[in-house]
RNA sequence: GUCCGGAUAGUGUAGUGGCCUAGCAUGGAGCCCUGUCGAGGCUCCGCCCCGGGUUCGAAUCCCGGUCCGGGCGCCA
């Protein structure tokens, strides 16, 4: 079958004018003025002016265009017509218009802006909402910021993978998984990529990233939390922690700058001036951090994680990107790497962005018999980890890595308030559908 | 897990005991209009989450339920 289109509406300028042709889209708008009807034709690129005067136009075309109904699936056929009036340069003069798909009505929400609709009317109605030009921009620069994310890495040398994501047990302990039922046994959503990349350091593949889905099944109802969400990991062998921050903090910066290049448009529809962070990013560590949570009136003792406010106050003092350094070692995952001359502190660290965590990361224990004692002193059980701790009996290199989470980079680039917003069809507490 | 808040036309809201036969905007139906671009003008259509209670009188107060939103904790 031809394509049923021969332009999109970036495709036409009024340098065209007096070309035939076929385009494709949703009804927009339609404004009736009596002796003169304008059709606004909305597809993925923008929006098309399609004009008829009465005296000029095939009685029964005009008659049938004023009968259309919005948010139906139009093919104009029709001339280019070079019009200084018409909101681009031109319009269209059509002379057939064929619908090939006539919608409902009402809609389920306003799409030309005029009236708000509640996030839940919104993701109730997705479709329709990701019609509207700035619920779009954000997807399409979403789709960008990845596309940077996977430049970047590429020229880093990193392979990309992809790791199971229906497991036999938890990763990490600590947050809750969903269990599911695989054939007779029970099996759970993986809530991180973290054993399988490391097995991969093993495996030889030396730089590893995964942009993936992640579960958890915590039943927290906020703005920047998913029970679904994006991952953005990487592992990388015979690095630091200090070589993956460095990764890491290039990469944000790229990010930003590819996006405010490729994004020009949809960051000025949606009124955002993108300013790009300076590198390098400062380096707080957990001491100096809690100093300021303390002078900032929070009472938080040594070995704590810091609260939501304590966290916020610390990005307040810092007001940038930072890196939040060398935590207690206790409070992190068993495979965080302590120092070897203050094993109370560890090789990891946190990306902050001022309102809140974006990512975490460390230097991994690569020593089997250390990764052993630690499993066990974290109360886990060895037998459960067999898989994982085998990969590091035959050869296992020093390796680091960490996990971004895609949506939030996204909704902090963008000052979005409601990660729901920069997720096509987010699952929370509550929304198990669309 | 815990605490707080909310539910009024398709959508977004106003209304906190009688002036509500519920206002406004958007929308839908129709009419007028030859340059609209959030078009304009006129007419009409469409709503108080469910159940119980208090009261002469409930959209409004109370109780229960349902659904939804958010803070904290946990986390990315």
């Amino acid at each position: 079958m031809d394509i049923m289109r021969t332009h999109y509406a970036s495709d036409i300028t009024p340098g065209m004018d007096g070309d035939t042709v076929t385009v494709a889209g949703w009804i927009h708008e339609m404004r009736d003025l009596g002796g003169i009807y304008f059709l606004v034709l909305r597809d993925r690129g923008g929006f098309m002016q399609i004009t008829m005067v009465k005296k000029k136009t095939d009685p029964e075309l005009f008659d049938s265009a004023r009968r259309l109904i919005r948010e139906s699936v139009l093919t104009v056929t029709g001339t280019v017509k070079r019009e200084d009036k018409a909101p681009r340069g031109y319009e269209i003069i059509p002379q057939t218009v064929s619908v090939l798909s006539e919608s409902d009505s009402p809609l389920p929400m306003d799409i030309t802006g005029k009236v708000d609709a509640d996030i839940d009317t919104r993701l109730d109605s997705r479709f329709i909402d990701l019609r509207r030009r700035k619920t779009l921009d954000v997807f399409e620069i979403r789709h960008h910021a990845l596309k940077a994310v996977r430049n970047f890495l590429e020229n880093e040398g990193f392979i990309e993978i992809h790791t199971p994501k229906v497991v036999a047990a938890a990763t990490e302990g600590g947050t809750a998984l969903f269990p599911i039922t695989y054939f007779n046994r029970e099996a759970f959503l993986n809530q991180s990529p973290q054993l399988y990349k490391q097995i991969m350091m093993s495996a030889g593949f030396d730089r590893v990233y995964e942009i993936g889905a992640i579960f958890r099944a915590e039943e927290h109802d906020t703005l920047r939390h998913l029970n679904e969400a994006t991952s953005i990991d990487i592992e990388a062998s015979f690095m630091d922690h200090l070589d993956v921050m460095g990764i890491l903090e290039r990469l944000v910066h790229e990010v930003y700058a590819q996006v405010s290049v490729d994004c020009a448009p949809q960051l000025e529809e949606l009124g955002i001036e993108l300013s790009v962070p300076k590198l390098p990013f400062k380096r707080v560590s957990y001491d100096d951090a809690l100093e300021i949570a303390l002078s900032e009136g929070h009472a938080i003792e040594w070995g704590d994680d810091f609260g939501t406010a304590a966290e916020r106050a610390i990005g307040n003092a810092i007001g940038e990107h930072y890196f939040l350094t060398d935590w207690p070692t206790e409070i992190k995952p068993y495979y965080t790497h302590p120092y070897d001359d203050k094993p109370v502190y560890s090789k990891s660290f946190d990306l902050m962005h001022p309102r809140m965590e974006l990512a975490s990361g460390s230097q991994r224990i690569h020593s089997h018999k250390l990764l052993h004692e630690m499993i066990e002193a974290h109360g886990l059980n060895p037998d459960g980890f067999d898989f994982y701790l085998k990969a590091f009996q035959y050869g296992m290199p020093p390796h680091a890595g960490w996990g971004l989470g895609a949506e939030r980079l996204v909704m902090t680039m963008l000052h979005v308030e409601n990660i729901r917003d920069v997720v096509l069809f987010p699952r929370d507490r509550k929304r198990l559908s669309p």
